[in-house]
DNA sequence: CCCTGATTCGC
DNA sequence: GCGAATCAGG
């Protein structure tokens, strides 16, 4: 559907009502939240506080976007596939617990890859506070202890941990069963997006 | 995970 | 001009 004077009326009059992107778009009907914002933009109407735009300075939302960079900056596309991993044990991070330190390896099998990247200032710790949808969370340590941290590294996309980590988190459920033999249909190794 | 607005860029 | 994809943050 296109924008017509009269969704475009609309659509001024609930931005600058204060209605969110999204609640304007249903509003509207057959428009996403971001054809909403697209065209409040171009429309002139702007500033609402937005959640990233909080930089009282510095940092000017450098972000590079695709197309900047060919050449630079490989990354890492690891091309592991994976079903049904039984969850193994997680890392019972938290204020308590042990620590996971050792998800113990049920069986061995050969390490990924692994995950290079290093997003991490060097030398920092990666803290609670550094943690995100895109880092991994993997403790390393234990709570509580002065060094504890965590891995740092970028995750599995839709994991919580990198790749390396995952393998630790997520191991197929072999057979337990003595009688059969252990022929094992192996590796649930995690997926990859 | 949900959500927010901002930005980029292929169409 | 449009808006999906992405980003960055709450």
């Amino acid at each position: 559907m296109s924008w017509t004077d009269e969704r475009i009326e609309t659509l001024r009059t609930l931005w600058e009502k204060g209605l969110t992107a999204s609640q304007i778009a249903e509003k509207l009907g057959n428009v996403s939240r971001n054809a909403v914002i697209g065209k409040a933009h171009r429309l002139g109407l702007k500033a609402r506080p937005s959640p990233v735009k909080a930089d009282s300075d510095g940092t000017p939302r450098d972000t590079a976007k695709k197309a900047a960079a060919p050449p630079a900056a490989p990354k890492p596309k690891p091309e592991a596939a994976a079903q049904a991993a039984t969850p193994a044990p997680r890392p019972a991070p938290e204020t308590k617990a042990p620590a996971p330190a050792a998800p113990k390896p049920m069986q061995t099998r050969p390490t990924i890859p692994a995950a290079p990247a290093k997003p991490r200032a060097p030398g920092e710790k990666v803290t609670l506070l550094d943690l995100s949808d895109k880092i991994c969370k993997w403790p390393i340590g234990h709570p509580g202890e002065p060094d504890f941290q965590f891995c740092g590294r970028p995750v599995n996309p839709s994991f919580p941990y990198c790749l390396a980590h995952c393998a630790e988190a997520y191991q197929a459920q072999l057979p337990r069963d003595r009688n059969r033999p252990s022929r094992a249909p192996m590796p649930p190794l995690p997926r990859v997006r």
